[in-house]
DNA sequence: GCGACAG
DNA sequence: ATCTTGTCGC
């Protein structure tokens, strides 16, 4: 069995909107510090804010037709980055639309602290999207994080959609190696906690890490993934918003 | 105390 | 994430 570092245990419509207590939130910039923290003690101070937004229990209904799937590419030697969205409709597979959206970084890579790295770009790249997508498809993990809060929730939380992630490498928990067949997997769990599921998305091939977001279940993070990945490991959109933003990086 | 550590 | 050559396989 493999085991990963993993920390302490955990604990609306409309997207939450928290502001820090005794934080300067002014009408030009309201809640600027949530978006962008001055320092990683602030950044999990927010993080554990924004957790009492997550919803686990309402789940979408019934299969989604419009799926998102979101990515960030960095440029090797400055601090450009360009966030992709692609919309598909999953009842065919045809793509919808897609945005692309340039920008900065603006907080470090911490690990436990992604989010605060990719949100504000991958909700730029959602806006400018023509459609609501039913449910967003994140590179990275949801719910399976050190303090159960991960890129996924986070974006679920603060744009009020349904969100899962989709990771390529272990992060935290446990677990034993899924059937080698496409559609086998094994629970991802910490303790008796199950933190989502190690899937195998194509025969023979190394597995992903499926886990929730924000208002979705495991059941149907798994049926999603497999359906966006009837040739490669990735979900389809997760590959084509990673080309986008990567080309456009160029 | 020392590593490990999504992207 | 990004840097990197060839190589095995459909």
């Amino acid at each position: 069995m493999t085991i990963v570092t993993a920390d302490r245990p955990h604990s609306d419509d409309e997207p939450a909107v928290v502001e820090e207590p005794g934080a300067a939130a002014t009408a030009e910039e309201p809640g600027a510090a949530a978006i962008s923290p001055a320092s990683v003690a602030e950044a999990e101070r927010i993080q554990q804010e924004l957790r009492r937004h997550l919803d686990l229990e309402e789940c979408l209904d019934g299969a989604p037709r419009l799926v998102a799937g979101v990515d960030v590419s960095y440029h090797k030697d400055s601090s450009r980055i360009v966030a992709a969205a692609v919309v598909i409709d999953l009842t065919t597979g045809a793509e919808v639309e897609s945005a692309v959206v340039p920008g900065t970084v603006s907080f470090p890579y911490v690990p436990g602290l992604l989010a605060f790295r990719e949100v504000p770009i991958l909700m730029a790249a959602l806006g400018r999207l023509g459609h609501r997508p039913e449910v967003v498809v994140c590179d990275g993990y949801g719910i399976a994080h050190p303090r159960r809060f991960g890129l996924a929730c986070h974006l679920g939380v603060l744009t009020g959609l349904p969100t899962f992630g989709v990771a390529k490498t272990p992060f935290v928990g446990a677990y034993d190696e899924p059937g080698t067949r496409r559609g086998e997997w094994s629970a991802l769990r910490d303790g008796d906690e199950v933190l989502g599921r190690v899937l195998r998305t194509q025969t023979d091939v190394k597995p992903v890490f499926v886990s929730v977001g924000h208002r979705t279940s495991l059941n149907q993070a798994t049926t999603i993934t497999l359906d966006l990945s009837r040739r490669y490991r990735l979900p389809e959109v997760i590959r084509r918003a990673d080309f986008l933003s990567r080309e456009a990086l160029r």
